[in-house]
RNA sequence: GGUGCCAUCGUCUAAUGGUUAGGACAGCGGGUUUUCAUCCCGUAAACGGGGGUUCGAUUCCCCCUGGCACUACCA
């Protein structure tokens, strides 16, 4: 059975890069019906961060990433809830697991395979600068290891503090890493490690290769910066007689700058980019992206949780590191947004018309046919309904009573779906009329000069007030005969009435603006346009 | 300094002992019954260098170079 885990250092969010380990450890397990497992390494008493542990929690629920053991809020919807912890083999957090790692660093002692040390740290940073300076590897001169039973408990009974040290023995330190194949080390480059701190709690190597080794790990998988200290580890297994799992180091999420990711050069933080409005989705599908794709000339990049699941394969992870590219992390967004928004629209159009006709326009773009009008104004209505819901909190509250907002909101369906938080500016012109210069109804790429304007505005003006059926296809209908009246291009005639409309240099196009001002608004907007020239 | 890891377009990457080295993002150009956007089409853009092995290397091996990580009583 296999069985991975994320282990975490609370340190009080959960960084991206440690959000890739998760997934790809989740991936791992679930693609081969094993186990996985979230592990607390809260063994740094200075670095206790109140609330870590709930937030990390709460961000690997919100982005779908479940675990079978580890701790876990009571009821995961309530911030508050209590935490519990699950499953066989627990605590699975290491501050109440430090008697355990007590008991199993005594054996070591015993065994003559780790030691007390005194040296103080003066001593140490001295020692370090030293070495430093005649350009030798800083390491632990081992002073302490082979100190004499008898002074070591005089030192003990003293008071003295001290901690413990691995012994690391001389020869060749190798394993077989799941993505990097051969690697070994060199036991005499390899500085004794500290297992036990002075405060008497465990140090990273030890609590991990301990906890890994009771937990029944079977596979670890973590990011490559813990490379360079697998050798202390495989050690570690050596010592205690125990069988070490399979390791798999993950390449380093990068900078711009290809140094590893970090928080001065941006946001690296999970919750940084949900509070941005970032999807569980797109956040997911872009991580899992960078330093893994399934490869054998597989071209599809917008792939769910359940379908990376299918797909993942530990053998075609990278070896180097990838840099955190926002521009792309936008476009899978976007690309979730669309897809989410359209998987809701189907839904809700089958269940007002089961029989209702839906075929892509263009990508990603639906026509939805319905046989009765009526079914067609009431997902009308739905549709308006869920746009309302993504971006009702930004809406002042003015827009809410006005009986344009529905249409409104249609005509800037993309840019609710963009960004949620810009829709007023997006549809304040609807309910106020903007100022604008005379020379935003002209064009002169179009060919529109100030008396071209006019004459399209007084036209399109005529022909409107004659129509009485106020809709998008006779709106369209009738400005367009109005163009072949004229015998202008398009643009000529439409672009002054849009201006004219929205008073914006950009805007939906000129049926919509009507088509949601109504009549009269419509033509007193284009009065007062005429009045401007 | 020591130890280790890594190396295909600007970025994420695919494929391969013989290919016009493919896709995506970003860029640029054009089109989409008016503008921005969307969407579509097109375009430019890469095998770090040197040795081998081989009929043939981007691909296999070695060296160099470069980048990165680690080098704490942090993880």
């Amino acid at each position: 059975m296999i069985k991975t885990r994320f282990a975490p250092s609370p340190t009080g969010y959960l960084h991206v890069g440690g959000l890739r380990t998760a997934l790809y450890c989740y991936l791992f397990a679930k693609k081969s019906g094993g186990k996985f497992a979230l592990r607390i390494e809260d063994t740094d008493q200075e670095r206790f961060v109140p609330g870590a542990l709930e937030n990390l929690i709460d961000t690997l629920h919100w982005v779908g990433i479940t675990y079978d053991e580890g701790p876990i809020k009571k009821d995961p919807t309530d911030k508050n809830s209590e935490i519990i912890e699950k499953g066989p083999v627990g605590p699975y957090i290491q501050s109440k697991r430090t008697a355990i790692y007590k008991e199993q660093v005594q054996k070591l002692i015993d065994a003559g395979q780790a030691y007390r040390c005194f040296c103080t740290k003066e001593r140490l940073d001295e020692m370090r600068e030293r070495q430093t300076a005649n350009k030798q590897a800083p390491m632990y001169d081992r002073k302490c290891l082979d100190l004499p039973q008898s002074e070591v408990e005089e030192k003990i009974k003293a008071g003295e503090k001290f901690v413990i040290r691995q012994k690391i023995p001389y020869g060749t330190l190798k394993f077989k890493d799941l993505i990097r194949g051969n690697v070994q080390f060199d036991g005499k480059t390899i500085d004794d490690q500290v297992l036990i701190k002075s405060d008497g709690f465990p140090t990273y190597h030890l609590a991990n290769v301990v906890d890994d080794h009771f937990m029944e790990i079977t596979h670890v998988i973590r990011g490559e910066e813990w490379l360079p200290s697998t050798p202390k580890h495989i050690a570690l297994y050596q010592a205690f007689g125990w069988q070490h799992p399979e390791f798999a180091h993950l390449p380093l999420l990068l900078n711009a700058d290809r140094s590893k990711l970090s928080k001065r050069q941006g946001d690296v933080a999970v919750e940084d980019y949900i509070k941005k409005g970032y999807l569980r989705e797109a956040i997911i599908n872009f991580v899992a992206f960078l330093g893994w794709n399934p490869g054998s000339g597989e071209e599809q990049e917008i792939f769910s949780l359940e379908e990376l699941e299918k797909a993942f394969s530990i053998d075609k992870v990278h070896k180097s590191g990838a840099i955190f590219n926002l521009e792309k992390l936008d476009w899978f967004n976007w690309r979730w947004k669309k897809r989410l928004f359209n998987a809701e629209l189907e839904k809700a159009a089958k269940e007002i018309d089961p029989a209702v006709v839906i075929s892509e326009a263009r990508k990603e773009q639906f026509t939805y046919t319905f046989s009765d009008p009526e079914n067609e104004e009431k997902f009308f209505k739905s549709r308006c309904e869920k746009l309302l819901k993504i971006c009702s909190e930004y809406l002042p509250k003015e827009f809410l009573n006005d009986e344009k907002l529905t249409k409104a909101l249609i005509t800037v369906e993309e840019k609710i779906l963009r960004e949620p938080k810009d829709i007023k500016d997006h549809i304040s012109f609807y309910f106020t009329p903007q100022e604008y210069s005379k020379e935003l109804l002209t064009h002169v790429k179009m060919g529109v000069d100030l008396s071209q304007a006019t004459i399209s505005l007084k036209s399109g003006k005529e022909d409107l007030e004659k129509l009485s059926d106020w809709n998008l296809k006779t709106l369209q209908d009738t400005l367009m005969q109005t163009v072949a009246r004229l015998g202008v291009k398009n643009g000529q005639l439409l672009w002054p009435l849009r201006a004219a409309l929205s008073g914006l240099e950009f805007s939906p196009g000129v049926f919509e603006l009507a088509w949601v001002l109504g009549k009269e608004e419509t033509l007193k907007r284009l009065e007062t346009a005429v009045n401007k020239i």
